[in-house]
Order: C-alpha cells, then structure tokens, then sequence
DNA sequence: TTCCGATGGCCAC
DNA sequence: TGGCCCTCGGAAC
C-alpha cells in the first residue's frame, strides 16, 4: 500500500488526533512485546513522517519507528476499535483511538542518534516543507543508472514508490531509462512539480489518482483503481493523450509503465518548444 | 479453498 | 541479480 503520501496522511491524521494521548500497547502477535512494554503508559507527544518512515515520539525520548514495506497496514480506530488479527504486531490503545500495525518490515525502538542517522541517509521529501529541489536535482543526477531506478533509490528521492515514478516520468513525459545524469533542468522541475503534486493530492485524498492528460474534467470520486492512473498496471491499454499502447518492462525486478511515444526522448523538450510557440 | 501478486527493501553472492 | 521476509485481497479453481 504505502509510498509517502500514505505516510504522511498517517502522519497528519495521528498529530491530529493522538498527540497528547496516553497509550497502552501491547504485541497480539508478539513479537513487539518487549518495545511494547516500553510504550505503555506513555503519552505520544509528535508524530512525524519522512520518506516512506513514520516517527512516533512519545515521552521519556521513546520514539518508535515504523516502516510499512510492501505488506504492512496501519489502521485507525476512534471507536469500536476490532479484536486484532493474529497478526498485529503491534496494538496502541487509548480511549479516543486505537491503531493496530501489522505486516511491517520495521517496527523498532529507536534512540535519537539512530534515528538521526537513519534520515541522514534520505533524500528529499517532497512533502516535506524544508525539501531542497536543488539537491534533489544534484542527487537524481548522480551516477549513470537510468532516471527510472534513480527515482526508486530513497537516498535520492525519498518517498517515491512504483505507481508515483510511472505516473510522474508520465505527466512530465520524461523516457524512464533515459541515464539521470542526463537530466536536464527543465525536464526536473516538470518531474519534481508532477511527484509534488501527486503526492500531495495522494496524501489529502487517501489515495493516487493521476491527472488525465489531455485536460479532462476531474473524474468523479468514485473513479474506479483501474482509471485513477495514467499508465500504471496499464499495459496494452491506450495511452490517454496518444492512444498508443502502454509498455510494461521488467527493471531491476520492478514493473515499469510507460508511453513509448510520448515519453520518447526529446517529447518532453518538443512540448516545452510548442507551448513556447503558441505563447 | 488455494494461490498469487503487490504501492519495499535487505542481504548474500 | 535472486532470494527472502511480511500480510492480505481478489482471482482462479
């Protein structure tokens, strides 16, 4: 489920509501019994997210650090909160919200230096206000892989998962194994404005859903997960703004979606040219 | 009822 | 690059 938008909406929606809650905490699956343990009781007192890593602060300098993979569910409960599944690694309990994690790849104790150290290592965030498009751009243009997988790399960009990298090389018509080194300037402030954008809608509304190109009447809210993307999971359908079919290719164990036409080298720059003509 | 793939990422080789 | 971990919904039988 989760690139950085749901972290982020995770994180809004828990500074709202559970900051300044105390908390029980228990592991149904146990294997977070002892950190549980070291949680219960204690007051969460900021939440943040960056990348695709959620923080949760609670007092006495306990921070909690979760990480969702590819598999891991956080949900919220106001009221009514189920029994949880065996699975649940890790339950907090208050009596304004309860929230059960399960599947995470990290769910840790961490002190402060090694959560420091552990962000160090991320690139810009997108959502995060402090984000540097310059050192964005510097870093997605370091070494020789293709944008595509640079894009994927958290030390880069952080937050960008596999539907977000198809759906923004596609709104700023980028080819996706054109060499990052490559990139030129104006091609990066199309990609980041799109990956911006994306997120942030994605992070309000709960979920992606990429613009249709050409300008289209916003689809209703109830857009089916098959129309809510351009090209993502699109192979073989046609493109929205070229009806040529989408192509799907196998790169570095991921599936990449993308427009052979329109994100051919040089359509992002043959665009720029015409929108300067017709200005 | 079983099976498979998925919006990640780590590690060993 | 391949294997592996983790969970779960929906497709396939």
């Amino acid at each position: 489920m989760p690139e950085g938008n749901i972290i982020h909406r995770l994180a809004r929606i828990h500074r709202r509501w559970l900051v300044g809650r105390g908390f029980s905490a228990d592991s149904p699956q146990g294997r977070f019994s002892e950190g549980a343990r070291h949680l219960s009781g204690r007051t969460l007192v900021a939440v943040d997210a960056h990348g695709k890593h959620l923080f949760h602060h609670f007092e006495g300098g306990v921070r909690l650090h979760i990480h969702l993979g590819l598999f891991g569910n956080l949900r919220h409960f106001r009221t009514g909160a189920p029994p949880p599944s065996p699975a649940c690694r890790l339950r907090l309990a208050s009596p304004h919200a309860t929230l059960h994690l399960s599947g995470p790849q990290a769910c840790e104790l961490l002190s402060p230096q090694a959560e420091a150290t552990l962000r160090a290592r991320l690139g810009e965030d997108p959502l995060r206000p402090e984000a540097s498009p310059a050192r964005a751009f510097e870093s997605l243009r370091r070494g020789r892989s293709p944008l595509a997988i640079a894009l994927l790399d958290q030390e880069r960009i952080s937050g960008v998962g596999n539907i977000l990298r198809a759906e923004a090389l596609f709104l700023a018509r980028l080819p996706p194994l054109l060499p990052a080194s490559e990139l030129r300037l104006e091609d990066f402030e199309r990609l980041w404005e799109a990956l911006r954008e994306l997120l942030e809608d994605a992070a309000r509304d709960g979920r992606i859903v990429a613009p249709r190109a050409p300008p289209a009447p916003w689809e209703t809210p109830g857009r089916r997960r098959e129309d809510r993307f351009n090209v993502y999971d699109r192979a073989g359908q046609p493109c929205p703004r070229c009806a040529t079919p989408i192509s799907r290719l196998e790169l570095a164990s991921r599936a990449l979606f993308f427009c052979e036409r329109c994100q051919s080298p040089g359509a992002g720059a043959r665009r720029a040219r015409q929108s300067r003509a017709t200005r």
